[in-house]
DNA sequence: TCCATATTTCAATAGTTGTTGTAATATCCA
DNA sequence: TGGATATTACAACAACTATTGAAATATGGA
């Protein structure tokens, strides 16, 4: 992940009530919620909803899909992975022995599917 | 980990310049750096470097200790880990089919320190 | 003590961000 | 087609952020 990716989505999560509107998505799955239904749950006008939304969109954390005159939104987990095994780079780089416990996740490529550690 | 911290420490790092500078302490590892040093390294003057560090520091992502005139710096590793936690909690939260790869990180509580993954 | 050095604080300023209401655009349904 | 609804775009404005240089503070060493 290249660095300006990174302080974008940051910048993205700074807010409130972006980073509400980001967890709202999460817990709704892949079934998302189109943006009025977002702005009732959270009680935001439809204009700062839509300014609000244009910024994790464009950072890449939701995707946007028509539906008739709808706009169904949805969060983009792949990119959330990316940007936890991006921190987890940058936490243990150089120092690997400090944060061992996030090496498995750091290391292993987006995608891959492992199988449980033992402890877990 | 509270909403009001994850949005502090986001916006502590939605800056490429404050970026730079964890960064930078991250791979100084736990000797860290005075705030000259810093400045040199990426050529930013003491005002501003003391105006991000601030900030910084106190998202929490840094420590400061006085070494006379000097003051050190260092990167907060546990926190980050803390953010990690959090962002894979939140990530997963009501699907965890989803990001299945994050669970153990996300469960595992912070400190605690598991064997590897047999395919890791 | 006096001077040099390290860092922070302050003031000024330019630029950016968040919020609101209103208008524009697009889609649906009768 | 015409009216209702969903969403976005725009304009205005207050609030906040980043940057700079100069001044203040504090420490170390001669």
């Amino acid at each position: 992940m290249q660095r300006s990716t990174a302080t974008l989505i940051f910048e993205s999560l700074s807010s409130g009530l972006r980073l509400d509107i980001y967890r709202l998505l999460v817990r709704q799955g892949p079934e998302g919620l189109v943006a009025g239904a977002i702005g009732s749950i959270l009680d935001v006008p439809a204009s700062n909803l839509s300014f609000h939304l244009k910024a994790l969109t464009h950072a890449g954390m939701l995707s946007v899909e028509q539906e008739g005159r709808y706009q169904r939104y949805r969060a983009k987990l792949s990119l959330m992975q990316e940007l936890i095994a991006y921190l987890a780079e940058e936490c243990c780089a150089g120092h690997p022995e400090q944060c061992a416990e996030l090496d498995d996740i750091a290391v292993r490529s987006p995608g891959q599917r492992p199988s449980r550690s033992p402890l877990a």
